[in-house]
DNA sequence: CTCTTATTGTTTTTTTTGTAACAAATGTTA
DNA sequence: TAACATTTGTTACAAAAAAAACAATAAGAG
């Protein structure tokens, strides 16, 4: 190798080739609860814990979902103001509220929650079963390794 | 199946898992071009592309690296601000400059790509050979799919 | 040609996001 | 228990990004 300048293609760069990919999905689930429900990503994924929970508090949201304090703060301001959240007091600790689904808030939970797993599926139809499986394994893999540095 | 809510968990979710993952991939490959070099992912993207082509126009700076023109102009504007790199004008088309490295921007591409190259084999490290090629081929074959809907 | 429309890129404005300071409550230590 | 530190969440300000308006040029139609 008497080599010239190192070279870089861009497209065949697996972080940029992620990159991309990774901007696909989240667009193609966002049709979903952006378009049709007017939800951001993360008050997407507020909702989705909170429903997951029933009561959570804002600080357990924002470990489960990996988002920041701030960013659960403000999803679960407007979550509050269009009505689909309300705070109830936890008596232990009187800094934290437990948050939980208003009725409103339940239903759009289980409005969105199916057309999402539709979404998913039509997504990811173009891949065979062993291919999903692969696809999702190596992803928890992954992500689980760099999670550790 | 009498079934009562429709259910989802986050963690289980492919298109959650994915975003955590992309999260992760970006700032572990950042970490080489923004600690070290003070770019953005933007501006890298930029770079990476003018140093691949040689010389390129912005629009077409923005069609390979699937960023908006706005984005790319200003990623421009920084790289030309540090000297990394210069405007020609392009004799056909007296609104588009074509775009090279200068000296400085060569020495800079020519420097982070090995570095980025390095950490993508480190962050890759722990999946055997085929597992690396299947999440590639994977990756491209959804990328793929979602582009053309 | 000349007038309209489309392209290319930049600038301006608005909105969103992130960082850091803050308040309120709790926990800890001397 | 008083003083200090930590946790929990919000607010205020600064940075960044997106949206929209803009200027300059080019292309196309009549």
């Amino acid at each position: 190798m008497t080599s010239g300048q190192p070279q870089l293609d861009l497209q065949q760069f697996f972080p940029y080739q992620f990159s991309i990919l990774s901007g696909q999905v989240s667009d193609y689930i966002a049709l979903i609860y952006k378009q049709q429900y007017g939800l951001t990503k993360f008050e997407w994924r507020v909702l989705a814990t909170v429903g997951q929970h029933l009561a959570i508090s804002s600080k357990n949201i924002a470990a489960f979902t990996q988002l920041d304090k701030m960013q659960v703060s403000r999803a679960i301001a407007r979550l509050i103001k269009i009505a689909a959240l309300e705070q109830q007091n936890s008596s232990e600790d009187r800094r934290s509220h437990l948050l939980a689904l208003t009725s409103i808030g339940q239903q759009m939970y289980q409005e969105i929650v199916p057309l999402v797993i539709e979404q998913e599926k039509r997504m990811l139809a173009g891949l065979t079963q062993q291919e999903r499986q692969l696809l999702s394994s190596l992803t928890l893999k992954l992500s689980a390794q760099l999670a550790d540095q």
